[in-house]
DNA sequence: GTGAAAGCGCTAACAA
DNA sequence: TTGTTAGCGCTTTCAC
């Protein structure tokens, strides 16, 4: 091990509370004492063990982040956004994967039970409509963060985009480029998010006087050679949309590689719109106009809650509810 | 807090010790009572203090990921190779971006010291000549693998990709296609990986007879305009090349965005081969050429070989260098 | 086969 | 102002 609070207390001919005390810069110690304590400390180069301090009923000092992925632009720049503000605080973060399966979250979350980590964000897995593990997690005192995945029964501060105008816009910018007859790609019946998005999609279906039974709504999953069965089957249909919304990243390029297998054209045959956050939009073919929503800031913002609650003991959170909005990019795939 | 042994203890009026030895399935407790423990765990829903056991010596079943960033397709996917290993083998996964920022790094690697982690894996930053705190961290019992970018100057355990090779063919396919005049853009002198590319690209050079002064070593940085400008500049030149390396996936993205902004086509004009990891590639206007790095296989094994070092003590994994070759991936931009 | 007790590094009453 | 001591949850000798 390293140096302890012991090893200078026994160097320096002192008592360990003393040293404890001087460390934490107590009042109660005198600038002598202080000085000479603190700078053995930097000359041993004394760094505190943390799970020592957590065992006292402080802080462990880690967070813990879960994900579906982080192969995806969103949640990538999410983690930045994460890490950037606990880097600040002092806070380590743990980086947690589900891969879109509830018995690897569940796995997870309950493993935090027990001190491991001091608070915790999240985006929920897809096809879930079990949250028992996260109203446990959200009934103990590990305070409990959503971001972009909420999961709508579980009481918990939530920091999202604002997927139903969104959803609106999207649909709404391709009707307004033309097209007659939409879709929408959603992943999941069970993520609000998507949802939201869907129903903005279908507002803005109604009001243009379409028939929503023209205008499908496709269910992906998390399999992408399934993915793009699918959407090759809807493209070739004979009713074959004109316009399409892909509610999340991995949806809208999935549809673009059908397009270029099936030698679609876009914008002319069909138009795109995608809920994404990829840095490289502009070089894809045709660049995709997107629903650019602003991962970085949403990570900063779910962190920065939570390190609310976190130096707050008091303050409940679970009401918190912060939306930040997302804007609409408009590139070539909807000329 | 949550259950504690203590507290089974106390509810089943045994000593601490019998269920701590239960619950680690010593020979020296009965079946019976056993058996007795485990079931009242398990109803309690148990989880031991993962702290607590790290006190006692043992481990505290985290581990340390540092990166320059987590917003490039090579660093997530080598995370998710790196948390699925770490899963499997029950650890956590500790994130830590360090922004090309030695010194970032430095007071990262230097909290460590007192058993925040049991192990690290990292990529260090570009432009680091020193290599003090990371010669620290080799010489303590926290194990340390280097993926990626390793520095070469501090004795660890390596996984690397064939980069040598991987430099020189980039460049031997840019001469079979015709090109010319070449261009080796790199992004620091001080970065083993991209001297290593160069030093193929250079081979490949002078094995075909080209005029080194006229095929230049540009240097990027972590600037993304300045990147630009100076890119610009190469693309502007008189004697501009036709053939271009680019040595890591954000200049190799760069370099598209300047020729589009200067209306040169790709590969009529300048063709163009990177290192990435892009899965959109294919969609990308045109289609590039990649040196595609086995990102995730890289972060497995380098998570495999730290989990080694964990479990058996005794190993010195200091001298172990595993090479991960790359694939060129022919596309569009260098028809 | 079970239990009592010491101790990991640190904090916080309480005593001096 | 400084020191003594107990204890956080757990593991591990060593007694019984």
């Amino acid at each position: 091990m390293g140096v302890t609070i012991k090893k200078i207390a026994a160097d320096l001919k002192i008592a360990v509370s003393t040293v404890s005390k001087a460390l934490r810069d107590s009042h109660e110690i005198s600038q002598d004492t202080k000085a000479r304590i603190l700078e053995y400390a930097a000359k041993m180069e004394y760094t505190p063990n943390p799970y020592a301090s957590s065992l006292k009923g402080k802080r462990s000092g880690n967070i813990a982040v879960v994900l579906p992925e982080v192969a995806d632009s969103f949640f990538s720049s999410a983690i930045d956004g994460i890490e950037e503000v606990a880097q600040q605080k002092g806070y380590h973060v743990m980086v947690y994967l589900t891969h879109e399966d509830v018995s690897r979250e569940q796995s997870i979350i309950r493993e935090f039970r027990n001190g491991r980590v001091d608070g915790v964000l999240m985006s929920v897995v897809a096809n879930d409509n079990q949250s028992n593990h996260l109203d446990e997690l959200s009934a103990s005192e590990i305070p409990l963060v959503f971001f972009d995945r909420v999961c709508e029964k579980t009481k918990a501060a939530r920091v999202v985009t604002d997927d139903f105008d969104s959803g609106y816009n999207a649909a709404q910018h391709l009707i307004d480029k033309g097209c007659k007859r939409l879709a929408f790609l959603s992943v999941s019946r069970d993520l609000a998010i998507t949802n939201q998005r869907q129903a903005g999609f279908e507002k803005a279906i109604r009001e243009n006087g379409f028939d929503p039974k023209k205008n499908p709504i496709g269910y992906c999953s998390n399999d992408e050679a399934s993915n793009i069965a699918q959407i090759k089957k809807l493209l070739k249909s004979k009713n074959r949309p004109d316009g399409i919304v892909g509610s999340v990243e991995k949806v809208a390029t999935q549809t673009y590689t059908v397009c270029h297998a099936l030698n679609l054209s876009i914008p002319q045959d069909v138009r795109i719109v995608g809920f994404s956050h990829l840095q490289i939009a502009a070089l894809l073919n045709p660049s995709p106009t997107t629903i650019t929503q602003p991962a970085f800031e949403m990570g900063k913002t779910a962190a920065k809650i939570l390190f609310k609650a976190l130096e707050k003991k008091k303050i409940d959170l679970k009401n918190e509810r912060i939306v930040i909005p997302s804007v609409l990019v408009e590139r070539n795939s909807t000329l």
